[in-house]
RNA sequence: GGCGGGUUGCCCGAGCGGCCAAUGGGAGCUGACUGUAAAUCAGCCGCGUAAGCUUCGCAGGUUCGAAUCCUGCACCCGCCA
């Protein structure tokens, strides 16, 4: 358990600490228990979680004893964020998001063997706790001008939208939740993204006071990108982790579509490869950069972890299927039905459904205007050959192995039509 | 409780009776170039082949005609109490 610090220093998912040094000793001294938070605002986790997710197993891995938390209480109200004061979601679709989450967050620890890891949920100790408990026994350590000096709270409160109370004390929910596995599980390491710094902060504080004692965090930097665009935005808002709102197939084409520049950082961020791999790889981007094998290595490597081995060995060949230089025509029924299996579909009537009915019916444009400005683009592709006529009709004889025809707008976006 | 300000297309933000489907920026999409990359340049960017249709918080009204004026409602923000 030597050097994990530099180990996490080296893939760049160390952002800031506390007290780094006495983190160090205490890391390098035997197991310390640690937690990260995940709050159910959402039906699935993102590629925002992934970091978190990949920092927590790190630690086990590194033989620290993890606590997963799943946020059903802090849920219910939500961080303050920049863009304004969150909705407030139904109790029950909280609890049903906290579920998926679970799952979702089981994939990344080992919850047997010898250094199991524990999932908790901060609604066990937040639920039962009244208002007047609250106030006396928590909030009293609380002094108003810290909780407005937190950056998130300050700006909110400079900006038009203002903060609720709800939003404001949520600050308070999450050092609690330090504190209490602090006493239950002698939890002395909080991680998280740098944007929590403060709500981290939050638990150090109050667990110096009602204990008085030191304890750590650990925050991961924001990922960005070279470009200087955001990491992670995709057409459907955001990489999820969960296959029912990003397949599989997109999942693993978001990491294979990696910029050059980017690829080296993510490799080290998101995958548990090795140094010298790594290396390999960065010196396979820099002599052949359009073999992509770093991309096609990482890609490989987080579907995996994501989605299991089996789900990304077929999205792998589906996309080799899809993007090969090979006719289509000579696929064979099996390869083409599993390469398609993810993309989306639509219908059409062969002899009667136009180029412009089958984009429409695939919704990979929306509305006939945009088919056909697509098409006078040059932007639309019948079975991988450009299709310049937007009058241009299906025909049985455009139809592959298993009745299905494949439709691609601009260079990478498929879907298929079924009769 | 009082006073003032605000609500425009994915986001920001002009418009203040007809020339507005609505300036501009960002985001996004497509093409050329390539490597299912980046950068760059070009085009597009409410729905409809079109005629036309539906938009500017919601509901009414004035007017030949409203995003622009009036009334009511909802929500948001600020200041004062």
């Amino acid at each position: 358990m030597n050097d994990i610090l530099e180990e996490l220093r080296w893939r760049g998912l160390i952002a800031q600490s506390t007290d780094e040094s006495a983190l160090a000793d205490a890391l390098a001294s035997g197991p310390v228990t640690y937690y990260c938070g995940f709050d159910p605002t959402g039906p699935s986790l993102h590629h925002g979680h992934l970091v978190q997710l990949v920092l927590l197993r790190h630690l086990q891995l590194a033989g620290h004893r993890a606590l997963a938390l799943v946020g059903g209480a802090t849920g219910m109200i939500g961080d303050p964020q920049m863009s304004g004061e969150r909705t407030l979601n139904d109790k029950a679709l909280v609890g049903q998001w906290s579920d998926r989450l679970k799952s979702q967050i089981s994939r990344f620890l080992d919850f047997e063997g010898d250094n199991p890891a524990t999932m908790v949920n901060n609604l066990d100790w937040t639920a039962p706790l009244t208002a007047i408990d609250f106030l006396r026994d928590i909030g009293k350590h609380y002094r108003l001008g810290t909780m407005l000096s937190k950056d998130t709270v300050a700006r909110r409160l400079n900006s038009d939208v203002g903060i609720s109370f709800t939003e404001f004390s949520y600050q308070i929910l999450q050092g609690m939740d330090f504190l209490e596995l602090h006493r239950r599980q002698g939890c002395t390491l909080q991680t998280g993204g740098n944007d929590q710094w403060g709500n981290l902060l939050s638990g150090v504080e109050l667990i110096r006071k009602v204990e008085g004692e030191s304890v750590h965090v650990l925050t991961t930097p924001l990922i960005t990108k070279a470009d200087g665009t955001k990491f992670g935005k995709t057409e459907g808002g955001a990489v999820w982790l969960a296959p029912d709102m990003m397949s599989p197939y997109a999942f693993f084409q978001f990491w294979l579509n990696t910029d050059d520049a980017d690829v080296s950082g993510y490799l080290k961020v998101f995958t548990f490869l090795s140094r010298e791999r790594i290396g390999e790889l960065e010196e396979s981007v820099a002599a052949r950069p359009a073999a992509r094998e770093a991309q096609r290595e990482l890609a490989r490597e987080v579907s995996t972890m994501v989605h299991g081995r089996e789900a990304t060995a077929r999205v792998e060949a589906a996309s080799a299927a899809l993007f090969g230089r090979g006719d289509l025509h000579e696929l064979d029924e099996r390869t083409l039905a599993d390469a398609v299996a993810e993309v989306p579909r639509g219908q059409v009537t062969p002899g009667e459904s136009t180029i412009v009915d089958a984009l429409v019916a695939t919704g990979l444009v929306n509305g006939r205007n945009a088919a056909r400005r697509t098409v006078a683009e040059g932007g639309a592709y019948l079975n991988n050959v450009k299709v310049t006529d937007d009058e241009r009709v299906l025909s049985e004889a455009d139809l592959l192995a298993g009745g299905v025809a494949l439709i691609r707008r601009g260079r990478r976006t498929l879907a298929v039509v079924h009769t």
